[in-house]
DNA sequence: CTACGAAATGGGACCGGTAACATTACTGGG
DNA sequence: CCCAGTAATGTTACCGGTCCCATTTCGTAG
C-alpha cells in the first residue's frame, strides 16, 4: 500500500478531528453515539475515521471515563460442560453488546480461590462481575463485601426458575411412563442451580401426587457435578434397586453425573433403563453418544447469559429466552 | 489544603509519593520494581502504598506504556474438552505471571470469525495473542498480517511433538497387543494438533514395521473433533471390520469422537473391545466413564499452556512439561 | 581532597480520550 | 422581530502512571 516507511502511531481523536473539520469533543461524541451531532457532521467524521484507520483506544477512555467496559467472568471447573458453555456464552452475550469479557477460574467450592480471582479482575477494573454456576451465598456475599460493584450470575435468579422447570419436565415424563418410585441424585446442595433443579424435583413429585414419602426409602444422594462423583453413588443406588422396592427411575442433576452413575450401575449389573430409568439435565453434546443415549433437560444457556449480562450493566434485555425441553431419548423406558 | 469531605478517590502515585516523601517517578519505579531504588526508600513507599490502600490503575499505566499487560486467547467450540481445558490453562499460566486473559470464541473452521474476534482483542489492546488448537495457517496468516503482534499458539510447536509422541504411545500399545491392521480417525487435516497426532501415528507404524499398507483397506478416516462425527463414521467403520481382513484396532483422535464412534458401532452392532480395540487422545475427565472405559493417551495441559504463555511473552519458561502418556482401559484388548 | 562515573531521585510533559462548562446555531411562541 | 430554550459544537483541564531528561548523591580511584 503506502510505501511512505514511517512508523505510524495510531491516529487518534486529534487526527481525526483535524480531517474532519471539527473539534476532538465531536468525534467522541460520535464515538459515543451521542444524539447531538448533526448526520452531516457525524458522516464527515466516521469517514475520517475510516480513512485513518481510527480504533479508538481503550486504555484512554478508561482513564476518562473510570469505566474499562470489560465485564468479569468468575468461572469453575471447566472439565464440566454446564460452566464452559456458560463462559462461552457470556462472552458472546458481552461482546455483542460492544464489552470485553476477561475471565477468571477459581474453585467454586473455595471461597478464598474466589475472592482472589476476584481480587484479580477488580485489579484490572471491570464494569461488572458475573459468576457462573455460584454458590447460594457467592454473589450476596461478595455483593456485600464489594458494595460499589455489579455482581451477577448464571444463571440469574430467573434462570434458576427455568431450571426448576426443567427438572419439572423430567418427572412428569418419568410419571408419564408409569414410574412411582422416583428418586434424585443432585448436585452440591449449596450451588444455585441444585437448588433449582432440586426444588423443580420436589415440586413436580407433589403436584404428580407423590409426595416426598415416594423418594423416602432412597434418600437422598448427591455428587459434585463431576461423572467420577456420579459413579461413586453407583453401588448405594444399585443395592437400593436391587431392594425390589427401590426407585425405579433416577433423576440426576446434570449429564456428567448421570454419565458416571450409568458407568458405575453397570459394573453392578444395573442395566439401564431396563432396570432403572435416568434422566439427566444440560443436554450437553455428548449425551446423545453416551450408552445407553441420555435423556435429558436442555437450557438456553445462550438466552441465559443475554438476560444476565444486561442484568449486570442495566441494560434492556436483548431477545427472548427459550424454556427449558426435555429430550428424550434411550435412559428412559416405561416401567414394567 | 481545605479539607472538605470529598469522596475519597482512590489513592494516586502522587497521593503515595507525597506520604512517603518522595517523588511519583520513585513510586513509579517501585511499582515496576525498578533496580534503582535504595531498599530503605522501597520500604517506605511500599509502607506507604498499604496504608492507602493503593492499587495501581490499569487503564493509566497502559496509556503510559502502550503495554496492557492483558494476553488475548482466541479459542473456539468450548463443546469440546480440549479448548475448553487449554483456556483454563492458559488463563492459569498466565495469572501466575501478572497478566490479564481476555477471551474471544470464535468458530475455528471460519477465518472471518477468527479475524472478527483478533480485532476485538486488538481494539482493546492486548500484549499478544494466543489461538487455542490452531489450524496449521492461522498462526503464520495472523503474523503475517499484523507484524507487529505476538502471535503464539496452544499447543506450541514443542508442545504438538510432544502430542506426536503421545500418538506413538498409542500405536505401541497396539503393536504390543497383537494388533497389525491398526486404522485411524483424524480430526480435521488442517490443524495443527491433528497434523502431529498423525505425524506420530503414522511414524509409529512405521518404526513398528507397518508402513502405510498396513492401513490401506481402511483409508484414511476424519472427522471435526465433535462425539457427533465420529458417530457419523461408525457405518463405514464397521463395515470395513466386517469384511475380516478390516482393522482390528482404531486410533482416534480425541476422546470425542471416540465416544461417538463407540456409540455409532454399538448400533452397528461392532463391539467394543472385542470385535475392535479402540485408543483416545487427551484422556479427558469423562473418558474413565465411557463404556467401556476407554483407553487413551493424557497430554499436560498446564505445562504446555506455561509453555505457550512464556513464548508469547518472551520469558523464560517456569516449571517442566510433563511427557504424554498413555492411559490404558477397557476400550483395548489383545487380538484374538 | 578532587574528580568522575554510576546510582538514586526529581521535574515536567505526555499518552488519548472525555467531563464539565462555554459558546454558537437554530427553533418556535408571543 | 425579540427572546427563551434547545440542539450542535468548541475549549480547557484532567484522568493516573510513565517517559525522557536533568539533577543530586554516592562510591571510589587518582
Amino acid at each position: 500500500m503506502g510505501d511512505d516507511a514511517r512508523i505510524e502511531r495510531s491516529a487518534g481523536v486529534r487526527d481525526v478531528a483535524a480531517l474532519a473539520g471539527v473539534s476532538p469533543q465531536t468525534v467522541s461524541r460520535v464515538i459515543n453515539e451521542h444524539p447531538s451531532v448533526r448526520d452531516e457532521t457525524r458522516q464527515r467524521v466516521r469517514d475520517a475515521m475510516r480513512s485513518l484507520g481510527y480504533r479508538v483506544n481503550n486504555a484512554a477512555r478508561t482513564l476518562g471515563t473510570r469505566r474499562t467496559h470489560t465485564l468479569g467472568v468468575i468461572a469453575s471447573n471447566a472439565a464440566l460442560f454446564g460452566p464452559s458453555v456458560g463462559v462461552v456464552a457470556l462472552e458472546s452475550a458481552a461482546r455483542s453488546v460492544g464489552r470485553w469479557v476477561t475471565t477468571a477460574y477459581a474453585d467454586a467450592a473455595d471461597e478464598a480461590s474466589i475472592e482472589a480471582s476476584l481480587d484479580h479482575l477488580l485489579a484490572q477494573g471491570v464494569d461488572g462481575v458475573i459468576i457462573v454456576a455460584p454458590r447460594l451465598d457467592s454473589v450476596s456475599s461478595l455483593a456485600r463485601r464489594h458494595p460499589t460493584l455489579n455482581v451477577g450470575a448464571l444463571p440469574s435468579a430467573d434462570g434458576a426458575r427455568a431450571q426448576a422447570n426443567g427438572a419439572g419436565l423430567a418427572v412428569g415424563h418419568l410419571l408419564e411412563s408409569g414410574h412411582r418410585r422416583i428418586a434424585r441424585v443432585g448436585g452440591p446442595g449449596d450451588w444455585l442451580e441444585e437448588v433449582a433443579r432440586e426444588r423443580g424435583f420436589a415440586d413436580a413429585l407433589r403436584v404428580g401426587g407423590l409426595d416426598s414419602l415416594a423418594a423416602s426409602p432412597v434418600a437422598h444422594w448427591s455428587g459434585d457435578w463431576s461423572a467420577a462423583s456420579g459413579a461413586a453413588l453407583a453401588p448405594e443406588i444399585a443395592a437400593a434397586v436391587r431392594t425390589g422396592v427401590g426407585p425405579t427411575a433416577v433423576v440426576v442433576a446434570n449429564d456428567q453425573m448421570a454419565l458416571g452413575l450409568i458407568s458405575g450401575l453397570a459394573a453392578e449389573g444395573i442395566r439401564v433403563p431396563e432396570d432403572l430409568s435416568i434422566v439427566g439435565f444440560d443436554d450437553n453434546t455428548d449425551a446423545e453418544y453416551y450408552r445407553p443415549a441420555l435423556t435429558t433437560v436442555r437450557v438456553d444457556t445462550d438466552g441465559e447469559a443475554r438476560r444476565s449480562v444486561a442484568e449486570v450493566l442495566g441494560l434492556d434485555a436483548t431477545g427472548d429466552v427459550a424454556p427449558p425441553r426435555l429430550v428424550v431419548r434411550g435412559s428412559t423406558s416405561r416401567v414394567r
